[in-house]
DNA sequence: CAGAGCCGGTAGACACTGTCTACGACAGGT
DNA sequence: ACCTGTCGTAGACAGTGTCTACCGGCTCTG
């Protein structure tokens, strides 16, 4: 029932709210109630800990990633290398739009704190969604789809935490991520036919 | 003077002391101060808050990886790709072996929180260095040094988080960084004719 | 229908944290 | 001797996460 554990999925919302404007930091187990509008102790009925909730914030927010990559790949094109491009742009852009729950999506103590509130399981999906594509975009290539899709994850992934904090801009003047992007493509899988990365004056079609 | 200010110093090592078995989280102001010897009242007299004194314990950790990237590169080969290779490596390396100093190193709030406690000067001077070496390596290449050189940084931070969490051995079933390291330096800069990573079964040429 | 039991949430305590302020040695200079 | 500044101590305060006792309703059962 949705309307059982109402208040479980309102502490997640919270929190998720709570991100679009404040850092990490400011996500306390007792502000997060207190905009929930109950007491300090009422989280504790639905996540034991307060890592626990932090993880199911998470969580939402590799839900959100995912519900984007699906749709957006549902009316991309067909091919697989732009599908390929359109995931990543929209990974390095979601990383710069929700900056906060990127952070919080990736912390280690809540990826790596074992038993079930880790965040690996959720994160996996997206990158065998990444693994399948590569396999399909080059379907006999030296090194395996695996190795490719986790090299260009790390890219992507370096990318945008460099590019979250500045130092892309300060270090090489760069105004937009969308370049870099491209580059680690073109490097992992050659150039695409139709560069997907700007707003391109062809409709795809 | 060293012995004026010698609490100061004391306390920056005990905290990167204390990143060598504890998480960042166990970084606390008065932690530091107990294993220091001193009240918890002492360290504000040389650092005005508690982010100042994570930031100093950063900043030695840039200090400690400038100093073994140059010492690297004094008794390395000469030439600019293979020193770009060693350096490379020692970066994933040390994010390897110092974990929890490598995640304080990149704590967004450490880094862009203005004023002279921002982490960006510090690690500054060893991008200048990558991008130096990358000019030298490709003097005619057709994008610029600093953009290749953030390029290869990003590919590289993002393998040394991806595999400090697991989730290259996890994802692809690596065993060692090093092989991601040599794609990414092959896929920027053409590959090295003295391979300094794997036992390359095929010589490149 | 009455009572028992549980479910979901409250309220208070505890240890711990970062920050602030007042205070106390203790040195050197005039 | 006295003042003055430095360096560190000690205590207070608000805020945090966790734990425990409690309690109002609800449902199920006899």
């Amino acid at each position: 029932m949705p309307a059982d554990d109402a208040l479980r999925d309102r502490l997640v919302r919270v929190g998720a709210e709570l991100l679009r404007t404040e850092s990490p930091g400011a996500l306390s187990l007792r502000e997060i109630a207190r905009r929930a509008g109950v007491s300090h102790g009422a989280p504790r009925r639905y996540f034991p800990t307060h890592l626990a909730l932090l993880s199911a914030i998470a969580r939402s927010g590799f839900a959100d990633l995912s519900a984007q990559v699906t749709t957006a790949l549902r009316t991309a094109a067909q091919d697989p290398r732009t599908q390929i491009t359109t995931m990543a742009h929209l990974y390095v852009r979601f990383a710069a739009t929700n900056r906060s729950m990127f952070e919080l999506m990736f912390r280690h103590d809540l990826l790596q704190s074992g038993g079930h509130l880790g965040l690996r399981d959720a994160s996996l999906p997206l990158f065998r969604l990444l693994v399948d594509l590569v396999a399909a975009a080059r379907p006999a290539a030296g090194t395996s789809a695996e190795i490719s899709a986790a090299a260009i994850w790390a890219a992507l992934h370096g990318t945008a935490e460099l590019w979250n904090w500045g130092s892309l801009t300060l270090a090489a003047g760069a105004t937009d991520p969308a370049p870099f992007v491209d580059a680690i493509l073109t490097a992992h899988l050659g150039p695409s036919e139709h560069n997907a990365a700007m707003p391109a004056p062809e409709g795809s079609r």
